[in-house]
RNA sequence: GGGCGGUUAGCUCAGUGGUAGAGCACCGGCUUUACACGCCGGCUGUCACAGGUUCGAGUCCUGUACCGCCCA
């Protein structure tokens, strides 16, 4: 690999970057040089558990940065002799791709209604949205997603991922939810997962419940609203400020003032001297008369407000908190629409001192969204002189779903869940068994797991995603028995319980007395995305790719998914499997943008990556992408692109000097020739290295430093040389030195610069670049005509002087702004013995680089080198 | 409030206890038989701040400030 054939060499007489995308993504396509071969055993297997992307949204210059870090590992890790395992996915499961759709046809999902097989889509979407079955719209979705893939697959070729295309999986379809299904059937049997009723996290817009991790805070302004609160007639201890004796009244202060009616009770800390008086009392509410019970708890914080809150089912996290350690009962009045619910006063549960007055003030709140409601209630307070004062403005951390646009609700519905807080030290622990890069990384992981609060509710009210396998039978009475769900056979994997029918049953008895109901829902994406490494390898369906590739070697992901895709898939992991998922973890960081913003579609500031590939060249832009370490967030920035674009070229050309005299060819016994070499072993050792530890920025900067100077000296130095001006043997040595040299470099550069290299690569090398081996020091020093100790200090001190009088040289032809075509008549040198004695072995490579005619050199001090004139030219 | 990371040239960033670096930008020069998509050279610093350890600190320790992120 490191010498030269004459034979094969063909070399462009005007090398260019420019087509050579399409050039090789063609080529690499038909000779499949990155399919996995799948005779291998594991050990000699590196898979990776590749990010799917969200096809449904748009891919930036984000995805091009992180794709760059994982293609760059891969392909090191296949030159080193593995059998790659890189498959991609596609994320077209859940409410991105539902929203997508609705938005492009103009549809919305009606779960009512029938399929109608003669469906078609408007061909722009309407004014108002044409209703669909589920069916439909699941083949609306499955449609736009696999035009969308299309066009990522493009991209990704474009950008030269080493992606094996045959192996390609998806979060939808009847692989993923044959593993979803069947991986959450091992739970429920197992009793990991289970379903309760209980109050969960809801979005009002998209009306479904939703998990811990899918959680934002957001600074949402608001008011503190101070109220009073009927104190009973025999409460005795008058006294304290707030509980005033003539006013009868306790206030409280709440954000959320429209709770009022659905208020359970009040709480103070137990060690509050101001409310100690009222524990274990009733007070009544405000305008609805409700008797609620005063209770101590150290969650309340007397700092806050006027020390004493009030509990409404539900208004907030620490609500449910109360609700649940006090024993209190539910007045749920938030509808799942986020509209406020029918409510009868005086009937059980809503029992009141004045029913009549409290129906009619809660018929002006009925059925209004909560914030409506919320100005209604003030009114209603500040007429009712229950307002105190003035709402107090504040802006305050409210909980959303990170994609939803309204703060979420509190609402009780039945949803499944899957076992995660009893787990916890053993996935920490798992935490602590990943390689993580960089190692820090691993500290956000143990952050949120040490901060879970709940077990995982992955149950979501939508359509677009993989059904749960169950039935509940309908008893006689025509009620739904939630309490004994039927599974699906593991054999019949997948089912969609809404079409498909519970083993024992006909299809006929679907929500008749007797018979069945389908569960409606589906499940958390991430229930789904959590089990991409089962999936991509093969689980449970091909046994023998599962044992080659399973636990994966490698998951590059983006270190805001930490919590989500990280943690769900060591738990599911952990759970089914006993096991990691992957060895190592490597986290990639942002792209920032020239403001220090995370680049993101919404902020508008995205760069269309295609048209930056095209402007830049893919090798180009993947050399900035991989300047970024792991877990740095890197600056958007054009000029480091120009950079690589320039590398590129520059590679190109220097290659075509260094394979441009085939002939002859020889031992390499210059001094320069071997110092050269070995300085180049050398950066295979550290570069190697560097790649081993995942810092593949390291890698390509010592690589690039390396070419720089490679190019800048060595190659100016035996440009005279190997064109034979010291006679056949030194031509020979540099021949032979530079044809080495470059087969290590294009090597070294082929994960960056995958495009350049396999050209040059494809001028006089057989098969392609990126199945060539890594190189090692060991190739370059075999080729070292003498490698012992006395020889190589000197070969390192001849190139190390012959660099100095180089650089001493030029500059003082630059300042005396001489063209370099002019002769350099004599140099003079003064140095110390040593350097002096290296003269010989350097002096003819100087001559000839430098022209100049005559080097005169002297023992002394200091050190100089002088430039004595120039010859004078003909005009 | 807790955790993590960062702060080095105008910009983007390397930096492994031992004389502060690279690229870009800027300035000057040069068409040279690989490359003007090029080459040669030059300019550029309170290493955030304050202490400490050390013969020696950009680097290790403590604290502070600011920026960013994660979590509450």
């Amino acid at each position: 690999m490191t010498r030269l054939d004459p034979a094969r060499l063909r070399l462009p007489d005007k090398p260019a970057i420019e087509g050579l995308e399409a050039k090789w993504t063609e080529r690499w396509g038909v000779s499949g040089v990155y399919r996995f071969d799948r005779s291998r055993p594991r050990a000699d297997v590196y898979a990776v558990d590749t990010p799917p992307p969200t096809v449904s949204g748009s891919l930036h210059v984000g995805h091009v940065f992180s794709y760059t870090h994982t293609d760059v590992i891969a392909r090191f890790q296949r030159m080193r002799g593995k059998a790659v395992f890189y498959p991609m996915g596609w994320d077209d499961n859940g409410l991105p791709t539902e929203r997508r759709v609705q938005n492009y046809y103009g549809v919305r999902c009606d779960p009512s209604l029938a399929y109608d097989p003669a469906f078609a889509a408007p061909e722009k979407p309407g004014k108002q949205p044409v209703s669909v079955s589920r069916p439909n719209f699941i083949e609306l979705c499955n449609r736009l997603t696999a035009q969308d893939e299309k066009a990522f697959e493009h991209l990704w070729r474009y950008l030269g991922l080493s992606v094996d295309w045959s192996m390609t999986y998806a979060t939808i379809g009847k692989r993923a939810e044959r593993a979803s299904q069947l991986a959450f059937l091992h739970l429920l049997r197992r009793g990991l997962a289970y379903q309760l009723e209980a109050p969960t996290l809801w979005d009002v817009d998209f009306r479904t419940a939703v998990a811990q991790a899918e959680l934002e805070d957001r600074e949402m302004p608001g008011a503190y609203y101070r109220i009073r609160f009927a104190l009973p007639d025999v409460a005795g201890s008058a006294g304290s400020n707030v509980v005033s004796g003539l006013s009868r009244t306790v206030e409280i202060e709440t954000t959320r003032p429209e709770l009022i009616p659905a208020c359970v009770a009040l709480v103070a800390h137990p060690d509050d001297a101001r409310y100690q008086p009222l524990f274990g009392t009733e007070v009544t509410t405000p305008l609805f008369g409700v008797r609620v019970p005063v209770n101590p708890h150290p969650l309340a914080n007397p700092e806050k407000g006027s020390g004493i809150a009030m509990i409404c089912t539900f208004g907030d996290v620490t609500d449910v908190t109360w609700w649940r350690e006090l024993n209190l009962g539910v007045r749920a009045i938030v509808r799942p629409d986020g509209r406020l619910a029918p409510v009868r006063f005086g009937e059980p549960g809503w029992e009141s001192e004045d029913p009549r007055r409290a129906q009619e003030r809660y018929a002006q709140l009925e059925g209004k969204s909560v914030g409506k409601a919320r100005e209604q209630m003030v009114q209603l307070l500040r007429d009712s002189g229950d307002l105190i004062g003035e709402p107090r403005p504040i802006t305050h951390a409210v909980k959303f779903y990170e994609k939803g646009d309204r703060p979420l609700e509190i609402i009780t519905s039945r949803q499944w869940f899957i076992k995660t807080i009893e787990f916890r030290e053993a996935l920490l622990a798992r935490g602590r068994e990943i390689e993580w890069h960089p190692p820090y990384m691993q500290a956000r992981y143990e952050n949120w797991v040490n901060g879970l609060n709940g077990d995982w509710c992955v149950s979501r009210q939508r359509f677009f995603g993989v059904p749960f396998p169950l039935w509940y039978p309908i008893d006689a009475s025509g009620r739904v028995d939630y309490g004994r769900p039927m599974a699906a056979r593991e054999a019949g994997l997948p089912v969609d319980p809404s079409t498909d029918v519970p083993p024992g049953y006909r299809a006929d008895q679907r929500g008749a007395p007797g018979g069945f109901v389908g569960d409606p829902d589906v499940m958390d994406t991430w229930a789904t995305s959590s089990l991409t490494p089962q999936i991509a390898c093969g689980w449970p369906d091909d046994p023998d790719l599962f044992a080659r590739t399973f636990p994966m070697d490698l998951r590059p992901q983006a270190h805001d998914i930490i919590r989500t895709w990280l943690f769900d898939t060591v738990l599911r992991s952990h759970l089914e499997h006993d096991s990691l998922p992957w060895k190592n973890a490597a986290i990639s960081g942002w792209v920032l943008d020239p403001d220090r913003k995370k680049m993101s579609k919404s902020k508008g500031n995205v760069v269309t990556p295609l048209a930056l590939l095209e402007e830049h060249g893919s090798d180009g832009v993947r050399y900035w992408a991989a300047s970024g370490r792991p877990g740095t967030d890197t600056a958007f920035d054009p000029s480091q692109m120009r950079v690589g674009r320039r590398l590129a070229i520059k590679l190109l050309n220097a290659s075509k000097f260094a394979l441009g005299a085939a002939e002859p060819q020889g031992a390499v016994v210059a001094p320069v020739d071997q110092a050269m070499l070995r300085s180049l072993a050398a950066l295979v050792e550290e570069a190697t290295e560097a790649f081993e530890a995942y810092d593949y920025a390291r890698a390509l900067q010592r690589t690039e430093s390396f070419f720089w100077r490679f190019c800048d000296d060595y190659l100016e130095l035996v440009k005279g040389r190997r064109y034979g001006d010291l006679g056949p043997e030194g031509a020979a040595s540099a021949n032979s030195a530079l044809a080495a040299a470059l087969s290590v470099l294009l090597r070294l550069l082929a994960p960056f610069l995958p495009f350049v290299t396999e050209e040059v690569w494809s001028w006089w090398q057989e098969r392609s670049i990126h199945q060539a081996a890594w190189p090692t020091s060991a190739e370059l020093l075999s080729l070292v005509a003498d490698n012992s100790e006395a020889t190589r200090q000197i070969d390192q001190a001849a190139y190390e002087w012959a660099t100095e009088v180089l650089f001493e040289v030029r500059k003082q032809r630059s300042e005396a702004k001489q063209p370099l075509k002019v002769p350099i008549t004599m140099v003079t040198v003064r140095a110390q013995r040593r350097q002096v004695g290296l003269m010989p072995i350097v002096e003819n490579d100087l001559k000839s680089a430098l022209r100049v005619q005559v080097f005169i050199a002297s023992v002394g001090e200091p050190r100089e080198i002088v430039v004595q004139g120039y010859e004078a030219i003909a005009l």
